[in-house]
DNA sequence: CGGATGGTATACAATTAGTACAATGATACA
DNA sequence: TGTATCATTGTACTAATTGTATACCATCCG
């Protein structure tokens, strides 16, 4: 596809891993904006050859940024930036953002003809499957997934 | 042809495969009514460039939602809302709708961080009275994305 | 030696894409 | 009217692409 032509670089000289350069330079785009929420990156195929390394020292990298929520790897279909706000524009926004995401349930169960009680309902009910992390410390929040 | 103008929407960083998206989007807007039985879906070749993914893609959603007895796909002539569903066929068909959205929601405002209790606390708050205005439809949100 | 760490090899599973084909309907023309 | 032709539509089967899982090897360091 059109995977982007983003360059990646190794240095063979340096101390770190191969997989953690991978992860930081990755981390780095992110935090500069030059990887956008959605962006597809290079499969771990092809970032592995051409950084001529075993695909799967890249499949690691991937693994660590999926754990760290900062990207979402997709069996089949490939690997892509989640959104990070940063940390204080989280703070900014998350008050606001949860309100819209609570009005928008909302106004989509209603329009289903669900009463706010369902709602609620539903929600207590989804959870025992797992499809929300409640702990309370979350400096390295890492949202399960799998 | 004059296939609707349906906007579909896919979600690349999602978890779900495209065809699911695909499915439950139709099967969302069969049960809020925005889709009437009768109504022509896009032929799987013109939504596949709409969402530029492969059309055998697109086939593969609606032969799923041809099984689940929601349309009718036929050859050489397109794909079509079924009729009139029973009540009950339709309410199951709201309850996975309902199931899907709530899902959203908790995964949304989990990867903000919010923890189950913080998302049913918001949605008490957004109508303290239990009662659910059903009228407003602002689209404004920037959030959802799904 | 022996464990830990980093990279690799191989087989696998999930998803999407490619290709050829059959059914339908519109159109042109005898 | 009949039919030949062709574009459009969904179908079927296969191939290619992508990430995953597991085991393995090499090196470093105690």
């Amino acid at each position: 596809m059109k995977t982007q032509n983003f360059q990646f670089v190794l240095d063979m000289r340096s101390e770190a891993p191969i997989y953690v350069q991978i992860v930081e330079q990755v981390r780095q785009r992110v935090a500069t904006g030059e990887l956008q929420p959605g962006d597809q990156l290079p499969t771990v195929r092809q970032m592995a050859t051409d950084l001529r390394v075993n695909f799967n020292t890249v499949a690691r990298a991937y693994r660590l940024l999926d754990e760290a929520g900062l990207i979402s790897t997709q069996q089949g279909r490939g690997t892509y930036i989640w959104e990070v706000p940063t940390e204080e524009t989280l703070k900014q926004l998350k008050k606001k953002s949860l309100e819209e995401l609570a009005r928008n349930y909302l106004d989509e169960a209603s329009r289903l003809g669900y009463s706010l009680e369902d709602a609620l309902e539903e929600l207590k009910h989804i959870h025992p499957d797992g499809s929300i992390a409640n702990d309370e410390n979350q400096e390295d929040t890492q949202f399960d997934e799998k």
